[in-house]
DNA sequence: CGTTTTTCCGTAAACGTTTACGACAACACA
DNA sequence: TGTGTTGTCGTAAACGTTTACGGAAAAACG
């Protein structure tokens, strides 16, 4: 495919180059570089240089074939059903914080992208079965998830962004207090007077749309307030399903005085709405959002909201999946299974 | 590492285990599953029954090291530096098309992270050099692009979104018409009575803020105004960057009346900045978005911007991307090897 | 100086594929 | 019956690594 240009270095320089350019065997070549104990100091010396020199990298399918690893870790990403145009900026913060942890042991990430529809089952399927990743990593957890059942069947490594139902205990998962987050906006706006209270929410499919309800639900009761369908409304997760599905809850018989909104674009499409219903938010209305990114903080008015450390969450989902890892396992009992993380209110303006 | 349970199809069946299976040689297995036309048809038959019934799947790692190709394309992602909190939702729908395209072909799309902060070389010349994928898709082109120098010299196919200096015209890249967009952006507001035009935009490096602002330039001196550096702001290329340099544009002995964002996200913190000093977007002063996103749409007031096709436009890097690679070329002359795609404006209620 | 240990390195097999080559049978043709 | 052709398959090499094993030389030890 490439022409072979004389003189530089070639692309594709392999470990027998250096060999022979060294007048060594490959045998030693490979020990040097991998740094093992029976290779003469100097040697490695040369050997290391040669290697800069000739601009030399391992092939990593031969690397991997040989060991049977990829040395890579696959996440899955994939635009959720109805999410059309808009993406998720969740992620990307999230998946910076994997990918620093896991190249700090070696390890390359890769994200594979779902074709919109298939719910990543395909796409999962043939990662697994041609082995392109040595694990996996799940996002957007639902109740019942096919993709966990299937790798905890086969017994291949992975580790959940979510919590599910499916698949036992069996993998290190990582979650956010949704359902705390869900309680405490209630209690928040509860003790500022509020007492018709609405939500917006997502498929409750989605775990974290199911927690964030529950903990809507009970702090309600708690309070003595009686849950009143009317109040809420499912919608797809961004501002066309916000926009599209807040107006429902505004014609409710008994208007309610406070919106939670799952998510920032959940938010931002709701509150569209409510302004050309003449309704603002902050002042006619008091809102809160779930999931809040930088955008709650720049809107106007800012949104209060619960911010999730994305970068941290990502370091410490990798660092979950690597002791759950028999090549990466520390001393024995350091595998941590499960993990939810603390959601912190932010207030601002909204509510 | 994983303890192969007796009775279900194992995890890794190879083509050893379909031959042992079906009596015949490994030879012939592969011929019969690659499609090849010297097998027998109702060997060709059992050995497809077979390989279902074992849930067998090439292993990569063994068939790339044979072929000398990975059948994948790596798409570089990585967090702009000062983007610390949100992400990029411009590149979802993006992605969404360039793996539909590719996978087509049979070809996987892999997005590998960079760590923030190294602009991503040191993770490309990884991927090159240990010869992760058979090309590479770049985004986010900057007008001298050592990517691009590294690329082209190593003669390593790749393709663009985004133009740039770099590289002269060997290769493949699809970009926006952002300098039409910034001239039409100036021409609309000042056939509505502007003339003081503000401008807030990312780095000059970035190849997108350059063609923005030749464009702005070149539309204010055909209309005869003087280009105000008092009236043009560099920010991060997100909320927290509009918000902080858009004050200074308003502080400007003589203020604009207008003022053109980059982006959403640059936008969203401008107007913000502009809502605490009491000055209401679309109302005290237009303000129009070069790149924009539903964000835009949903805003209050909804924001005149141009929106990007970003499905299509990956579908079509693909298509460039496929055409430039020999393996995959149709007929000669096929290439393209340069496409500018016009932005339509969408008028709004902000200007 | 002889023996044991250590240090270092080469050899070769193995990972799972694909594919060039040749072999063998069946068949067609004269 | 002999020769050529076609259809089908097995053999074995090759891709670039890593690593178990053994051997030779050097060092340590008595």
């Amino acid at each position: 495919m490439l022409a072979k240009t004389v003189g530089e270095p070639s692309l594709a320089s392999s470990i027998h180059d250096l060999a022979r350019h060294l007048n060594i065997s490959i045998g030693t070549v490979s020990r040097a570089l991998n740094g093992r104990a029976d290779v003469n100091a100097d040697t490695r010396q040369r050997v290391l240089e040669a290697a800069k020199k000739l601009n030399y990298a391992p092939n990593q399918s031969g690397r991997s074939l040989r060991q049977g690893a990829t040395h890579s870790i696959a996440f899955m990403l994939q635009p959720h059903p109805g999410d059309q145009q808009y993406g998720e900026p969740f992620f990307i913060p999230f998946l910076t914080g994997l990918q620093a942890r896991l190249a700090e042991s070696g390890l390359d990430l890769i994200v594979v992208m779902g074709a919109p529809g298939d719910y990543q089952q395909e796409r999962l399927r043939r990662v697994v079965e041609t082995r392109r990743a040595d694990a996996v990593v799940l996002a957007w957890t639902r109740r019942e998830d096919e993709r966990i059942e299937y790798l905890a069947e086969r017994g291949f490594p992975f580790a959940t962004l979510g919590r599910s139902r499916s698949g036992g205990k069996s993998y290190p998962s990582l979650d956010l207090d949704f359902e705390k987050a869900g309680s405490d906006a209630v209690d928040r706006l509860v003790s500022r007077g509020h007492r018709r209270i609405a939500a917006i929410r997502p498929s409750l499919d989605l775990n974290f749309g199911h927690l964030f309800m529950t903990g809507y639900r009970k702090a309600l009761r708690r309070h003595g307030i009686e849950v009143d369908p009317g109040l809420i409304a499912e919608g797809f997760i961004n501002e066309a399903g916000g926009y599209q599905v807040t107006p429902r809850v505004m014609l409710s018989k008994d208007r309610p005085t406070a919106i939670i909104f799952n998510n920032d674009a959940m938010a931002l499409g709701g509150c569209k709405a409510l302004a050309e219903m003449g309704i603002s938010p902050g002042h006619d209305i008091a809102v809160i959002v779930i999931v809040d990114t930088p955008l709650c903080r720049y809107f106007s008015p800012a949104l209060t909201g619960f911010r999730p450390a994305l970068e941290p969450l990502g370091r410490r989902l990798a660092e979950m999946l690597l002791a759950s890892l028999p090549a990466f396992a520390g001393p024995e009992g350091t595998r941590i299974m499960r993990e939810v993380w603390p959601l912190e209110l932010i207030a601002r303006d909204s509510d």
